[in-house]
RNA sequence: GCCCCCAUCGUCUAGUGGCCCAGGACGCCGCCCUUUCAAGGCGGUAACGGGGAUUCGAACUCCCCUGGGGGCACCA
């Protein structure tokens, strides 16, 4: 029996988009399920859109995502000679033949087919080409690509595991270029020749390749290449308005995601949530181990599937809190320390933590949640807005009042801290009272835990913003 | 313009002729819990695009319409 093989062969033109990672997602859980090989295939044959940048990009960002793969990277632009190689098989074999005809030319001509309501694309001008219109052609100076000569009549199929059969006529499609003026070669024939040559079993890719695949598979039999591949075609990503996910839309790329504090865990739990679903009734917070156990090409949908950052961010909360903490705060520790600098403790960092861990949706939350303790006291600022909450709170002096007196003279312990019943004696609604213990302390309406912030800050430290509040407050009452 | 693909709650989806006056998840709304915000618990809102046909019976099959998406490059 043949190994099972797949690869994800992604153009390295820029940052993986969520929709390209969710291929790669596909084509990793496939192999992994069935036991197969998973091939990272750089398809760089254009090289001006192509840096080093976005090849070392692509393999950072499916690390990250915990995907590996068993061969490459390959990069396409490696396989030039063999390219060439088939593109002078099919020249041999009448199958393909070189096209002299100038941009402007083939523009002209599109336009004119246009008009008379045929759908526009190369109209075979060269095809028949006798040696006398070539020598011409080569005498003006002109230089040529070559064009793979498609059937003018019958019918293109294939089947898809998830479309089912699909086919087309081979009519509306033209003569198309696999090799430039340059030498290089073109997708189409890259593709066909690679996966021949590579044995890759299972293609899984985006549906908007589907009309290619007539393409591929064409040039695939031209060449020889005995059984083709299963093809599965994998519904679009879209985002909220229906449209082709974008930076229009904001964040897009999976670097994006991961900046915005998203965790791999959920990135990639999400995205196999798109266009795939694990059955009826069942668990949607899965790990990668759970995904490579349940996946199957069986189940994937059909239909455009849109992206809902707010789902994700409820996923992201689920692994938020399924972490272990102390995996969690390794995870953000690095930057909270050098933000820090000098101030960064340990101690306090692993309290904060673990009391944030179960109240934010992303890393970038629980970090911030955590600001208002490793700043300077000089540096520590209440915004206008928290400051207008503090304000509204009834009774307000005397709460800070009271919670000066608390925290000076109680024992020093979370736990001791805690002076809700000093509040409710005091007769007021703690619940809304505290919201200005929240503004004096952490600079904002809402955060980690007070008596929590009170006990990390330090008893001198917490005095001090408490009663920086309190003056503040005087002062504002006084002056009006 | 031509070609291809798709069509269940706002969103992701379950559903492959009777188990469905359609189930789950996110969101949203309400209540509870509560030191803020969350988290958590409980409950609620909400969908088979339209029209034909087949059938004893259609979300599921077929046809038409409509809608959405994709493709038609010397991009991949």
């Amino acid at each position: 029996m043949t190994p099972i093989r797949v690869r994800y062969s992604p153009a390295p033109s820029g940052e993986i988009h969520v929709g390209n990672a969710r291929t790669a997602l596909f084509n990793w859980l496939f192999a992994r399920h069935v036991g197969g090989v998973f091939v990272l295939r750089i398809e760089d044959t254009n090289r001006e859109k192509s840096t080093e940048a976005a090849i070392a990009g692509v393999q950072d960002t499916l690390r990250w995502l915990g995907m590996d793969w068993d061969e490459g990277p390959v990069l396409q632009s490696g396989l030039a000679a063999r390219h060439l190689e088939a593109v002078e098989q099919l020249l041999a074999d009448g199958r393909a033949y070189r096209c002299w005809c100038t941009e402007a030319e083939l523009r002209e001509r599109n336009e004119a087919e246009k008009e008379a309501g045929r759908p526009p694309g190369y109209d075979g001008h060269c095809r028949e080409l006798d040696d006398e219109h070539v020598a011409a052609y080569e005498a003006e100076g002109r230089t040529s690509v070559v064009r793979f000569r498609t059937p003018d009549e019958g019918v293109s199929r294939f089947t898809d595991v998830v479309r089912g059969e699909v086919s087309v006529e081979w009519s509306t499609i033209r003569d198309f270029v696999i090799l430039r003026s340059d030498g290089s070669p073109l997708f189409f024939l890259a593709n066909a020749v690679d996966d021949l040559d590579m044995g890759i079993t299972h293609v899984i890719r985006g549906e908007d390749l589907i009309d290619t695949t007539h393409r591929v598979l064409a040039l695939r039999d031209a060449l020889g290449g005995g059984p083709p591949p299963v093809y599965a075609h994998l519904p679009l990503v879209l985002a909220a308005d229906r449209a082709k996910l974008s930076k229009r839309h904001g964040a897009d790329a999976v670097e994006d995601f991961r900046s915005l504090g998203y965790l791999p865990e959920a990135i990639v739990n999400y995205l196999a949530l798109l266009g795939w679903s694990p059955g009826e009734s069942a668990e949607e917070v899965l790990s990668l181990d759970e995904l490579v156990a349940a996946f199957d090409l069986d189940r994937v949908t059909n239909s455009a599937a849109v992206f809902d950052q707010k789902k994700l961010d409820w996923v992201n909360g689920e692994w938020m809190r399924r972490l272990a903490t102390s995996d969690l705060a390794s995870r953000i520790e690095p930057a909270v320390r050098e933000a820090a600098g000098e101030r960064f403790d340990a101690d306090v960092f692993a309290h904060a933590v673990a009391v944030g861990q179960e109240r934010s949706s992303t890393l970038v939350q629980l970090t911030d949640q955590m600001d208002f303790l490793f700043v300077g006291d000089d540096a520590f600022a209440i915004d206008d807005e928290a400051w207008a909450r503090l304000e509204k709170v009834e009774r307000v002096g005397e709460v800070l009042d009271t919670a000066i007196a608390h925290v000076e003279a109680c024992e020093w312990s979370a736990d001791a801290l805690n002076f809700v019943d000093v509040l409710k004696n005091l007769g007021v609604k703690p619940g809304k009272a505290m919201v200005a213990i929240y503004v004096a302390v952490e600079g904002r309406a809402q955060g980690l835990p007070a008596f929590d912030a009170i006990w990390m800050l330090g008893r001198e430290r917490a005095l001090l913003r408490l009663r920086a509040a309190r003056e503040r407050l005087g002062a504002a009452s006084r002056a009006t």
